[in-house]
DNA sequence: CGTTCTCGCGCG
DNA sequence: AAAGCGCGCGAGAACG
């Protein structure tokens, strides 16, 4: 196995347009690599010597040709994050330096590892969470972030960047360490299993390949927007006599509006939303406050991110994070296709060729909400590439299936079968009336899951009242009685997984619960998912604690991130969260499998959004690729895997030019 | 002035 | 019996 770690620097921001085009980039430079043999004492490449490899040939360096023969030789790299050490081998290694290429199959990825495992992503916190010999430097970090980007030039030193020679042996020494950091974390971890390692070979070709963007409309889109946003900011600053610049600043919003005589208890969306809804409110306030709505969504932002990191061909790679999530789901990064609004506009594809004319007042005139409309559009932004269709399918309450599959449900199981809509059927019950809309259907999504997951009556009610329901808390409580009546088996799991997994802990050893398995080693409780894959909990210990009801109760702790903190610190969990976590986990194994299926298919997998796979599929007409069809498509989805058997899938989906819902 | 933290928003 | 959960990014505030 060789360690390998690339230290560079450019003038753009690789957190902005990603590893691809990071290394494309032509202001983008490798200042050294370093890399280890089977766990012996890194080598070093200065940058000096890479300079002087390129003209005289790297003979000059012995140690660079021992890797070159040791990669020819199909020997395994790892790397940490090792996309962008892949970025970097193919578009300087090779293309400058003249390298062989390294199929993605010989890479691995410690940043993988640490992730299957539930611990940080980063080097630095998975080496103190590991608490390994040798760490990532936080000193060499800083000499890194000083050399990486480029400096201000002044009169006295006209220099772009900072290459004092001290520095550059700091940073060489750093590199070195780097790599020492990355083997004791990976020498600490169990592989990937193979099921996972193939999935992560996906992800990589995946974030490769990357996603088509229609960059003519994000540009008309970021001219609407700018000018629109400039009038408004004209109008905002003579409502309000020139105080206001702008509706980002939230205090001096508020305290502009307290001036007008109206109390706001804070600036986010409900509560805007709420002051807008009272009687009597001046028409300046009602103003400046529908401006903030409009001007402060923040997904038209994503017009900004998408141009930033799409590369000359009109992709955007590297958005996807392989087990982002620690119950293995994938994770979006830049532009964050997992979180592209719904939009409130029907036919996108009608309002973003209006946009593409570039005339803010008629397009002003058929869409009077401009940002909202705007907003709308985002999902539009993603196109198959000419003589290309998108292929997309999602699964119809993919959740709520398997939930009830591990429970064993079988009535709820038989109610998919006959293909009733469980989500609907819970908006009726909340709406109280027959016809249920897209919306409407949103809620009854987040009721019947929440209720999965232990959601009480106080919750429940408190969401209505984020969609603008108000029940009261007697009508609450009835739908969290008549969910956990109805699903009783639900409820009996998470307290089975709690009992289970605390027993576990508890003697040290194996216990199966249903069609899952807790089993505890010294570091870790994992609970073995159906798959064969494992969710993992760090340091799991049981200790007391009070529960929201005031009862002291032994509960089961672990390490992990807090996602309200992000610090590394104890965590405790119960069988409501347990259940949700195998449920979410088995519903990502499934929608894994189905992506190889569909790349083995020959549907190439652009992107997938925890229970949607969209493939860019060429419309060409070869004898071989002549069955794809929707139908063939959905299959990818609904063949089930073996593990699955009884699991009640089902998939829906279309082909198409621009991305929708 | 640059980095980190916190909150809010959007998706599943 | 009881406790929904999982993410990333932008903007402003706080920190150093």
């Amino acid at each position: 196995m060789i360690h390998l770690d690339f230290e560079s620097r450019s003038e753009v921001d690789i957190f902005k347009c990603g590893a691809w085009v990071y290394a494309a980039h032509h202001t983008t430079e490798v200042l050294c690599l370093a890399f280890a043999f089977d766990d012996c004492a890194p080598h070093l490449v200065t940058y000096d010597q890479l300079q002087e490899g390129r003209y005289l040939g790297f003979d000059v360096c012995p140690d660079l040709e021992e890797l070159i023969e040791r990669l020819k030789g199909g020997e395994l790299i790892t790397a940490h994050n090792a996309l962008f050490e892949q970025c970097i081998w193919h578009h300087h290694m090779v293309k400058k330096y003249g390298m062989p290429e390294i199929p993605i199959e010989q890479w691995r990825c410690s940043a993988a590892k640490a992730a299957t495992h539930a611990l940080p992503r980063s080097l630095k916190n998975v080496g103190a969470a590991l608490n390994t010999a040798t760490r990532k430097s936080d000193y060499g970090h800083r000499i890194m972030m000083k050399m990486c980007k480029p400096r201000t030039p002044s009169k006295n030193n006209p220099s772009k960047w900072f290459d004092d020679p001290e520095d550059f042996e700091k940073l060489y020494e750093y590199c070195a360490n780097d790599v020492e950091a990355e083997m004791a974390v990976d020498n600490e971890l169990d592989d990937l299993i193979p099921q996972e390692q193939k999935l992560w070979f996906l992800d990589q070709k995946i974030n490769l390949r990357g996603v088509n963007i229609d960059l003519d409309a994000v540009d008309a889109a970021l001219e609407l927007v700018e000018k629109y946003t400039k009038e408004q900011i004209e109008v905002i600053k003579k409502i309000s006599n020139g105080y206001l610049d702008g509706v980002s600043r939230r205090l001096r919003v508020m305290q502009w509006v307290e001036a007008q005589g109206i109390s706001m208890t804070g600036y986010t969306k409900e509560e805007i939303q709420e002051v807008l809804s009272r009687d009597n409110i001046p028409d300046k306030v009602r103003q400046i406050l529908t401006l903030r709505l409009q001007l402060g969504k923040t997904s038209i932002k994503k017009y900004t991110a998408m141009k930033q990191a799409a590369s000359d061909d009109g992709r955007i790679r590297d958005t996807l994070m392989y087990h982002g999530a620690s119950t293995g789901r994938w994770s979006g990064k830049l532009v964050q296709m997992h979180n592209i609004p719904r939009g409130t506009i029907k036919d996108t594809g009608m309002c973003i060729e209006i946009m593409k004319q570039r005339d803010l007042a008629s397009f002003e005139m058929l869409y009077p909400d401009v940002m909202e409309a705007i907003s709308s559009c985002i999902r539009g932004m993603i196109t198959a590439r000419e003589e290309h269709s998108l292929y997309v399918a999602d699964y119809s309450a993919i959740e709520a299936r398997v939930l009830l599959w591990l429970a064993d449900d079988k009535p709820g199981l038989l109610k998919f079968y006959k293909g009733e809509d469980l989500y609907v059927e819970m908006s009726k019950i909340i709406y109280a009336k027959e016809k249920i809309s897209k919306k409407e259907r949103q809620l009854g999504k987040a009721a019947i899951l929440g209720c999965g997951y232990g959601m009480g009556a106080a919750k429940f009610q408190a969401t209505c009242a984020s969609w603008g329901i108000e029940i009261g808390q007697e009508m609450s409580q009835r739908v969290v009685n008549a969910y956990r009546a109805t699903y009783s088996t639900v409820q009996s799991m998470w307290y089975a997984q709690e009992r289970c997994a605390i027993t576990a802990v508890k003697e040290r050893t194996t216990v199966p619960c249903g069609k899952v398995k807790w089993i505890y080693t010294e570091d870790f409780l994992f609970c073995e998912l159906p798959s064969g894959r494992r969710i993992a909990y760090r340091k799991p210990v049981l200790q007391n604690l009070k529960t929201p009801w005031g009862e002291m109760k032994e509960a089961l702790h672990f390490m992990g991130t807090n996602s309200q903190t992000n610090q590394w610190v104890q965590q405790n969990t119960y069988g409501g969260k347990l259940v949700e976590n195998i449920t979410q986990a088995v519903a990502r194994d499934i929608l894994a499998e189905s992506m190889l299926r569909a790349e083995c298919w020959k549907y190439p997998v652009i992107l997938s959004v925890h229970d949607e796979i969209i493939c860019e599929v060429p419309d060409e007409n070869k004898p071989e690729t002549k069955y794809r069809c929707l139908k063939d498509f959905l299959q990818c989805l609904t063949v089930k895997p073996k593990w699955a058997g009884t699991c009640p899938i089902a998939a829906d989906g279309w082909v198409g030019k621009r991305y929708k819902k």
